[in-house]
DNA sequence: AATGTTATGTTATACTATAACGCATACGGT
DNA sequence: ACCGTATGCGTTATAGTATAACATAACATT
C-alpha cells in the first residue's frame, strides 16, 4: 500500500481501512507475543478514525465518551506501546498520530501532509531512503531515526482550491 | 557551509559563528526592511549560543535573567519574527530552535541531530531535495514546506561511544 | 507634535506530556 | 487451581510548550 503509493487522497472505503489495521494489529501482535489490550485496540480504532492525524486529547475526549476515569496517562501509554509495536506513527509537526499503513517492518516513513484537508499520507520512497543514506554515510553520522514530513497540497485540495 | 557539509561536528571557534550569524542578520534584515530589535537580536544570540537546538522556556529562562517581565511570549514573538526571517529554524521532534547556517535564502533544510551529544546539523541536500520533488511531483501533491530531522550519531559521539 | 503602525508588556489560559504511586488483572510455573 | 510476579491500568499531580487578548510603549511619517 504504502509503495504503490497513497490510495488515501482519493475515496475510498475507510471501513476496510480500519478492519484491516486492526486484524494485522492483532496478528502482528499474537506473533510477537505483545498484549494487544482493550484499551490498546480502541485507541488504535480511534487514531484509524479517519487519515488525519489525531491528537493525544483529542484520542482522550472521545475515549472518555466511552469509559470514565480515562486520563492523559492512559491515552499516552496506549499510545507508546502502539507506537513501540509500530502500528502508529507520531507526526511531529502536528504532535499527533496517524496509523501506519504498513506495519509488518518497522519503518519510519515519509509523510505528506495536506495543509487543507489535513490528510497524511505515507510514503517510503527508496530513492529519498537512498540519497539520504548515502549523504549521512558520507558524513560519518548514522542514523537511527528519521522525520520527513512534507506539507502541501493534496492533489484534490489543489484542484478544489 | 551548510553545502560542504558541516564543520559543526568538529571543534570550532564557536564565537566567529556567532558573529557572523548576527552580522549576516543585522545585513539581511536591513536590506529587507525588517526590523530586528535588541530584543530580536538577544533571542538570536542565545539561540546561536550553540549548535545545539534550544527550547523556547530555555530561552526565557536566560532572557528572564537580563530584563524583567520577560514572559512567554516575549521570546515566542522573537522566535516567530526570526523564523519569518529564516534566521532560525525549529527542529519539531525537540520543540527547539537552531540558528541557520545559510539564511540568505530561505529553505527548510535537513537536519542531522546527535541522539549523544545533542548538536544538530543542517544539510541542504540537493540529491535529498531531488527524491522528494520528484515523488511529490509523481503523485500531484505540491510541498510547500519540508520538515527533515535524522537522529542518530555524529562522527565524534560514535567514536567516542 | 499628531497620527498610524509595529513591537513589547502583562495576565490568563490552552494544549501537550510525564512522574509517581497503588490497585487490578493476566500470565507462567508449580 | 494456586501463587508469585510481570504488566497494565486508575488516579492525582505536575512539568513543559504555546497562544489569546488587551494594554502600553517605541518608532516612522507626516
Amino acid at each position: 500500500m504504502a509503495k504503490s503509493g497513497p490510495k488515501i487522497f482519493a475515496e475510498h472505503g475507510h471501513d476496510r481501512c480500519v478492519a484491516a489495521a486492526l486484524d494485522a494489529a492483532e496478528r502482528l501482535c499474537k506473533a510477537r507475543g505483545a498484549r494487544l489490550t482493550k484499551l490498546r485496540r480502541r485507541v488504535l480504532e480511534l487514531v484509524w478514525s479517519s487519515h488525519k492525524p489525531v491528537g493525544a486529547y483529542d484520542l482522550l475526549r472521545r475515549l472518555s465518551r466511552e469509559r470514565d476515569g480515562a486520563a492523559p496517562p492512559t491515552v499516552y501509554r496506549a499510545l507508546d506501546f502502539l507506537l513501540d509495536q509500530g502500528l502508529i506513527h507520531r507526526i511531529e509537526s502536528r504532535n499527533a498520530f496517524v496509523g501506519c499503513a504498513d506495519p509488518t517492518r518497522h519503518h519510519a516513513g515519509q509523510f505528506l501532509l495536506c495543509a487543507d484537508c489535513g490528510v497524511a499520507a505515507e510514503l517510503d520512497d527508496p530513492a529519498i531512503n537512498e540519497a539520504i543514506a548515502r549523504r549521512a554515510a558520507a558524513l560519518g553520522f548514522v542514523v537511527e531515526d528519521r522525520t520527513i514530513e512534507l506539507r502541501g497540497l493534496c492533489p484534490q485540495c489543489r484542484e478544489a482550491g
